[in-house]
DNA sequence: TTACTAGAAAATATCCAATTTTTCTGAGAT
DNA sequence: ATCTCAGAAAAATTGGATATTTTCTAGTAA
């Protein structure tokens, strides 16, 4: 388990059916819009109709499923207008969690930043050579982890919990980039090399800037020919 | 009705709970901290527990009360560092949702702000005359409005879904200002006219920074002599 | 073709019970 | 006096059955 595995949520039966459903939904086994019916969900996730309901309100509150009243529950949509959303949204607050972290991180701050790019760096190596579904569920994680240390120094729990969120939904758009081959290895360490660069000489403008086109190039693609 | 009154939500029952639980929460009646057991909430609202769980379950998503697994739900605390983090946090989204608001909004969007600002005027003379508790529900929702309206044509739904839920976090302190007579009527009132000429000028720069006093000052207090 | 309605399907809500976990309490040991 | 820990009590969680309401669907009639 490579979701939430982290939390200690997973010892309960909701927590359960909430890491399974959120795997499922990000790696598109449940395609957007679809309908999510608790019968359904009872046969294929177990549990009883209250576990799945909470599930559903759970993962409803992360933005990955749509709950209507009395119409129940489905796939958050994904439409290219979704996707833009997303996308400027994490460009946005992450610029500020950066630029907060920057100001106020500490040296094991920078430690962090530097080793979740390692760590992603050697992960994108490997996942370059041999793109395995499990593989792809670690370089997931790693992705997360990279975006989520550079503003965790930010001090503020409500900026981080709305970085994660919105990373979460956009983890559809960066899996789908990764298995249609979309993805330029070399071209993103290069990216992030110069957003470290950036973060240790404490530039906050220049940071920020690599990390929107970083968020931009890697949900959206490469549209103009910003990197060298 | 108030809260949430233009949402359908008021005809079932789990959404009457969350509207009850809302206001009993953003008005202090429940104070911060404390622990909502199902057993009582059943007694006090009615429904059943798995009503009480769902409404709480919603009200988590909100940020209103906090959601332990196995230990149940609490009111969300509400300490210094919880009231500066939801200010800033505000400061920040609301600034970038009225940019784009100035960038993209047409002129209906103008006519929608400069009601929504005359409203608010006109309950603010109102509840400085007479502050009842009929009045303070009304302010409410007027400062609401008008705040919601900036961010209204940013063209970006999870924006306006993040300053909804800050905002709603935002309540308790509001209202807790209002009831120690902390708010200055006039002042408010002329920031808020300030804040509206940048708005019609279309001037980005000088909007926000009345938009972020005014959030700051509102929450926190006068502590510079900012405004003349 | 369109409008309407009966029936099916699904969501919502309630009750009751069993299980698990947490929290409280008090006796006994240090 | 303070601490620890077993047992009790309280609360949360989960499961199953069922009633009610709403929505969807398909067939019928105009």
């Amino acid at each position: 388990m490579l979701f939430g595995s982290s939390e200690p949520q997973d010892t309960t039966v909701v927590g359960l059916i909430v890491s399974s459903l959120r795997r499922d939904i990000s790696f598109g086994v449940l395609s957007p819009g679809s309908k999510l019916k608790i019968g359904d969900l009872r046969v294929r996730y177990g549990g009883s109709n209250h576990s799945i309901r909470e599930a559903l309100r759970i993962l409803a509150s992360e933005g990955l499923v749509e709950a209507v009243a009395q119409r129940g529950f489905r796939v958050a949509s994904a439409t290219e207008d979704d996707l833009r959303d997303i996308t400027s949204v994490r460009e946005e607050v992450e610029a500020i969690g950066l630029s907060r972290s920057i100001e106020r991180g500490d040296l094991a701050w920078e430690g962090r930043v530097v080793a979740a790019n390692h760590a992603l760096d050697k992960v994108e190596e490997r996942i370059a050579r041999e793109p395995s579904d499990l593989n792809a569920l670690e370089w997931d994680e790693a992705v997360r982890a990279f975006f989520a240390t550079l503003v965790s120094a930010c001090e503020s729990p409500r900026l981080i919990e709305i970085q994660r969120k919105y990373f979460d939904q956009s983890r559809r758009i960066r899996l789908s980039a990764l298995r249609e081959g979309r993805l330029d290895f070399e071209a993103r360490s290069r990216r992030r090399r110069s957003l470290i660069d950036a973060v240790l000489s404490r530039n906050v403008r220049t940071a920020c800037a690599a990390l929107t086109q970083d968020i931009e190039i890697e949900l959206c693609g490469e549209h103009s020919p910003l990197d060298q």
